[in-house]
RNA sequence: GCCGCUGUAGCUCAGUCGGUAGAGCAGAGGACUGAAAAUCCUCGUGUCAAGGGUUCGAUUCCCCUCGGCGGCA
């Protein structure tokens, strides 16, 4: 079984990914994307999605395939990409993921762990459960059935907590038996292109690029999601640039006070978006001005000329 | 020009009855087992505006210079 060789672009939001992809060693490419949020409809403005112009000249896969009341897990991504690659190396084209998402690239590198998706309605009732009892007789629960898990978790980190006792309560068997796979999987060959730039440029180019969403109209975009019926439990709605505007909507803050809280909310993300990146293995760094050098690497990566 | 207030961390400010200082925000580092644009953990040294004086010792008191704000002319 030969390997299919693929290409993982990743670099924090507003650092130029999307510019990268029109350069010629990508001709022969179709773009997966892993990030996160453009997965959903609707959400253009606020996620800086590839204008249409864009995706008619660069193929792209795993845009606007969900409804943003659905939930888009790491495990769809993974088994979508899989698929994916398959189909477009077989076609005789490079396979591209391009994104935002650092756990989409870690899952489609390592592979899932062995632990079961999460189950809703385990979910749901250990949430009420959190709300009326209070984290800290859940954590002890843990404590008791997942030791190892409570070792790691912290108290509150509520998220992780509920899908450890999740996890338990579904299956039996406590989340930390359940094995993490720690090397890359055999069926492709990887080749890793992470970008960064250095922080003060990347900062000012995510403030100006909040400062563009809000000219090209995020603030409508939000309403019409609104409109359409969508709310603060929905997972798109969560996303940065959208969430914000929910206390401007009830008047809890100014316009001025949210956009700026966009800004220092997308800035964040991107700080945790290279903390989460550089845990990645045999990442090859680039600035996304150097054009040549990236080129000049996949050119090699896939032995074409 | 005169009078008053003011100048302390990137920003807003607190404070030191004289023993070289601390909050919020911004920011930095980290974690990440199928929600990840989520969730969570840790981190506060700065010519206390410049110069001079008093003092064992001044960011703190005094003088003066230079900014800023307000008032009166």
């Amino acid at each position: 079984m030969d390997s299919i060789p693929v290409v993982l672009i990743f670099g924090p939001t507003a650092t130029g990914k999307t510019n990268l992809l029109l350069s010629p060693v990508f001709n022969n490419s179709e773009i997966i994307n892993a990030d996160s949020m453009q997965v959903y409809r609707g959400m253009d403005v606020g996620t800086a999605k590839p204008s249409a112009d864009f995706l008619a000249v660069v193929k792209h896969h795993l845009i606007d395939i969900r409804d943003p009341s659905m939930q888009f897990h790491a495990g769809d991504f993974v088994r979508l990409a899989d698929e994916l690659c398959s189909d477009i190396h077989h076609s005789g084209k490079l396979p591209v993921i391009c994104g935002g998402t650092g756990f989409y690239f870690k899952n489609f590198i390592f592979g899932l762990p062995e632990a079961p998706a999460s189950s809703e309605e385990i979910r749901v009732r250990l949430e009420k459960r959190l709300q009326t009892e209070g984290s800290s007789e859940l954590f002890k629960e843990l404590a008791q059935v997942d030791p190892v898990s409570a070792e790691r978790i912290e108290i509150n980190d509520h998220y992780r907590l509920v899908r450890a006792l999740e996890v338990f309560q579904n299956t039996g068997k406590p989340l930390s038996d359940y094995k993490v796979p720690d090397t890359p999987r055999s069926g492709y060959r990887f080749f890793l292109i992470g970008l960064d730039r250095p922080r003060d440029e990347l900062y000012r180019r995510i403030n100006e690029r909040v400062e563009q969403m809000i000219d090209e109209g995020l603030e409508f975009e939000f309403k019409k999601l609104r409109e359409a019926g969508y709310g603060p439990e929905d997972p798109g709605m969560k996303a940065i640039g959208y969430s914000e505007f929910f206390d401007y909507e009830s008047g809890k803050t100014s316009f001025e006070k949210t956009v700026e809280l966009i800004k220092r909310n997308s800035r964040r993300y991107a700080k945790r978006q290279i903390t989460f990146f550089r845990q990645l293995p045999d990442i090859n760094w680039y600035s996304p001005e150097d054009l040549e050098g990236i080129s000049d690497a996949v050119r090699e990566f896939t032995g074409i000329k």
